[in-house]
DNA sequence: GGTAAGTGCGTGATACTATAACAAGCTTCC
DNA sequence: GGAAGCTTGTTATAGTATCACGCACTTACC
């Protein structure tokens, strides 16, 4: 069995300012990479994307950016969030209509999340041989996959746990 | 390998009107196992949303439903929909915002779709080992798998002939 | 230096998607 | 008949996303 695990279900012990440092130097080299640049505004909204482990949704992000006197509007946020998502640093998670930084923006891989209903904590996997298999099923009917996406609702461990206790 | 094919991209020489008739019989009996009323309403829903294979938007619908003099008003559609939803009778198209109806409302499933990003239609898939897999990754987590949704964006087999014909 | 092309961003308007809240009608069951 | 609960109508509003236009800045080329 592979590992596949890309990012858990954070715990309070974890060192958040290092983990957002680390995500925008992770950022920086992949624009770099890219040819494309990493404007102050779009550094911004990722710095706000990544300052919790949960989906953010773009109004939210976009009253954080106005918070500084002028307000943004919305195609401010929307350009910098597509910007981030087409160079792999975010991704949107369709059911909830938010968005999340990807931990591994380095490597392409398909989006499979666990999103718990009861806390909204979300972690993000990448089984290679699911995406294989989802590959092999198309196939056999003609389809050409470009991208998937797995979104599973449930119970986080930590939720379960509290509930169990109660 | 099992059989996952549950509705496979449809042909022009589908017979159309039996298989919205099958889809409104298939209706009657999930809504009386259920001990639940399907309505003219719902009814008049579920058959606009058979009245094609592709996923249709909520608008679209209260469109079709106000053409015959009054107009019906957004929560009206929205509240069949979730009804149906409820019932498996249609299934949500979390990245398209779209609905569409669903060939085995009798089984429960998980939704795995492919979608062709060229034509816009809709294959539905049921693999179970494709569940199971997500299960087992998700419990080394310790979440619980409450429902899951696969979408995947790609190119069907007439579209890629069309496109390779040209 | 001048200028044309491309990119990024500000701004106002608008489109699209969905729900809240309350009132009224219909069914069922006693 | 009347109470309870489900179904629908209606108005308003919340929430999500894009269009279209113009300006500023950068880059490349002459």
């Amino acid at each position: 069995m592979t590992r596949s695990v890309i990012q858990d279900f954070v715990t309070s012990d974890h060192d958040h300012d290092s983990c957002i440092d680390a995500a925008l130097a992770r950022a920086e080299a992949v624009c770099r990479a890219r040819g494309e640049r990493l404007t102050p505004q779009r550094r911004q909204v990722l710095e706000l994307v990544w300052r919790s482990h949960r989906p953010v949704k773009a109004y939210d992000l976009l009253e954080r950016l106005s918070s500084g006197g002028r307000r943004a509007a919305p195609p401010t946020v929307y350009r910098a969030l597509e910007f981030l998502r087409e160079a792999g640093l975010v991704h949107r998670l369709e059911s909830l209509n938010a968005f999340i930084g990807c931990p591994r923006p380095d490597m392409r891989h398909s989006a499979q999340f666990l999103i718990c209903t009861r806390c909204g904590a979300v972690a993000e996997m990448d089984d290679a041989s699911l995406t294989a298999k989802i590959d092999a099923n198309a196939r056999r009917l003609g389809f050409k996959v470009d991208d998937e996406k797995i979104e599973v609702n449930g119970t986080c461990r930590e939720c379960r746990e509290r509930d169990a206790a109660s």
